[in-house]
DNA sequence: GGTCGCATAAGACTATAGTCGTAATACTTT
DNA sequence: AAAGTATTACGACTATAGTCTTATGCGACC
């Protein structure tokens, strides 16, 4: 029995996906979450063979829900559904590990052979982007990598520095001393290989990661 | 009498380009330059009515060659005409002050069309992009004009930060002191309404900023 | 031909970034 | 349960970034 989980803040656009899939492959038991909080809590507590992931849920700021949802379940395929068409997202959200984009636009029989083929291990692309792919993946992929090796701390002190704040303000978000601040960057820098936070800052850019704002 | 300028490394594309041309709108004067310095030559030396510019020409790392044309000849008409079908790079082209995008894969007829249609002061983009470019346009051709306000050697300074260089490097790059970069620096800093390093490289890193490399 | 504005240059000083050593806690692995 | 490893935490120290001040050269503009 295959089960797959729906993670999309708007209801309406759940219910359509549920409409189109249960047509072409009436055997999926489908589950639903509206927000990134949720998504992980039924990621933890039941058995998921497929995430269906909307990028623009409440919590999850482009690239980083994905990132954040391959750090805690590396091994869970995952389609992104998405409206957008910018081509350079999509090829990263392809490097990040993601094993289909299902633009917002496709018909129902599209979304369901889109989802059978990941089912059945293959990457699933719109038509016209598998070269655009290609281009960005290479050094973009190692870069995914790397970040997802960082401990959660040092994950959002590099989403704070992507912002451009001084250590002390960063200690002040995190309620820790800035000395701390210092010792985390430090190990970041040697995770990824750099050494120092301009190119720590760029990283962080080219990967779209956003604060966790919480 | 209206001239035209065609900035392309190819020589077989820029033949294309002046067939496509001359076929619809016989009236034109066709000039050709097969890098940047030549193109900034020509520019400066001779009347040009419009500028057809090839992103990808050596000397002319991605946006570099745009955002120097437009700050050399803000009054210029430049359409770029590049393979890419990155829509965020679009986007930016557009934003930092180019009147038209013209795909390399568009037939004559669309060719000689835009040309035609940027002469008249139209902006003229592949079909389906209007959306997206309007998106990206607010904040970024802001950060266009600012960058686009420093000097020469500011903007040398800016490159190598994006670089992720120390200033004491920096200094040895461009063959001064390490003091007179941190000058530079906090110029930088005035002109882009910011106050750290961090800040002017991810703005460096999103227009696309590349080293002048001389 | 001043003089005004601005880019360039650089030294002295302060603030921030980054390193190192150390320690406490948590989480495996045996 | 003990030993090992990784994370979090922080203070003391050094290196780098950034500010302020001053000076020089260069073009624009009466």
């Amino acid at each position: 029995m295959i089960t797959l989980l729906i993670a999309d803040d708007h209801p309406l656009y759940r219910d359509a996906l549920r409409g189109a899939l249960s047509l072409s492959l009436p055997a999926l038991t489908l589950k639903e979450a509206g927000d990134l909080n949720t998504t992980v809590d039924i990621l933890n507590n039941e058995d998921i063979d497929l995430l269906l992931l909307d990028l623009h849920m409440p919590g999850s700021n482009d690239l980083f829900g994905l990132l954040h949802i391959r750090k805690l379940f590396p091994e869970l395929p995952v389609a992104v559904v998405s409206g957008t068409e910018d081509t350079t997202l999509i090829s990263k959200i392809i490097s990040v590990g993601a094993l289909g984009f299902i633009p917002k636009t496709a018909s129902a029989q599209d979304i369901a052979n889109a989802v059978e083929a990941i089912l059945d291990g293959d990457v699933w692309l719109p038509d016209n982007l598998s070269e655009d792919v290609d281009e960005v993946n290479e050094e973009f992929s190692e870069l995914a990598d790397k970040v997802a090796s960082l401990t959660p701390s040092q994950y959002k002190v590099l989403c704070y520095m992507r912002d451009g704040l001084l250590n002390k303000q960063i200690g002040f978000n995190l309620d820790i001393a800035e000395a701390t601040v210092k010792a985390h960057v430090t190990a970041i820098f040697k995770k990824l290989g750099i050494n120092n936070r301009t190119q720590a800052v760029l990283i962080a850019s080219q990967l779209e990661l956003e604060p966790p704002a919480q």
